[in-house]
DNA sequence: AGCACA
């Protein structure tokens, strides 16, 4: 199997990330960039040695999530292709919420593993000895876990650097629509055609760009009954 | 290359 026989999942582990990306930026990106698959639950990225330049994006269904591995697989990405695989274990998000969820030990490491070892030696022979000295203070990182977002349907959504608006009003024009996009890096133009009012295409430099713009304006609305859908425009 | 959940 092509995903290194690992059995579906809906979270994608992804690999060969541009490693100067902040992560902040790279979890934003990711999450703009997954989230025309479906609903995403979470993203996950650490900067530790072990885990730089890979992450996690869960999403709410397995489907999405195998869409996700066939369409992005060798997306270039930060100037890297990526290369995304189904997770091998369950998320924590995932397991929180269907009731599975404990938390873990951290035995990550040899002095946790031996403070491990140390803590089920003390709880068998239940002497009180107080020796855990770790003031583990979590280095205050505010966990951009999203909140509940109107994940896009997912279809054969294929990416493109040029963006399909619809569901514009009528009055909408190719300067107000220029407002809203041109605050987004790599905005190129928009068009507009005057035989069909209500639609417009955008254009960016890159499939990136124009999924991160896509993200951020997705629903946006002009008039409070028109809220802008945004697809990427069919090649 | 590397599969976690600060």
């Amino acid at each position: 199997m092509l995903s290194g026989d690992i059995p579906p999942n809906q979270t994608i582990y992804i690999k060969n990330l541009n490693e100067k990306v902040k992560k902040e930026e790279l979890k934003r990106s990711l999450y703009a960039l997954f989230s025309q698959y479906g609903r995403i639950l979470d993203v996950v990225a650490l900067k530790t040695t072990k885990l730089r330049g890979q992450a996690w994006v869960v999403f709410s269904e397995v489907t999405a999530a195998s869409t996700a591995v066939r369409q992005m697989q060798s997306f270039p990405f930060y100037d890297k292709p990526l290369r995304i695989q189904y997770a091998k274990t369950k998320s924590d998000c995932v397991a929180k919420a269907d009731g599975s969820f404990v938390p873990r030990e951290k035995k990550k490491r040899k002095e946790e593993k031996a403070a491990e070892k140390r803590r089920k030696a003390e709880e068998t022979q239940q002497s009180g000895v107080a020796s855990n000295g770790q003031s583990f203070q979590s280095n205050g990182g505010p966990s951009v876990s999203q909140t509940s977002n109107q994940g896009k349907p997912q279809e054969a959504a294929t990416p493109n650097n040029i963006l399909f608006i619809q569901n514009l009003p009528f009055e909408t024009t190719s300067a107000m629509l220029q407002i809203l996009f041109r605050e987004y890096p790599g905005f190129k133009e928009v068009r507009m055609i005057e035989a069909k009012p209500g639609i417009a295409f955008v254009e960016f430099e890159d499939d990136m760009q124009s999924s991160i713009a896509m993200q951020s304006l997705q629903g946006f609305k002009i008039t409070p009954q028109y809220p802008m859908a945004i697809t990427y425009a069919k090649k």
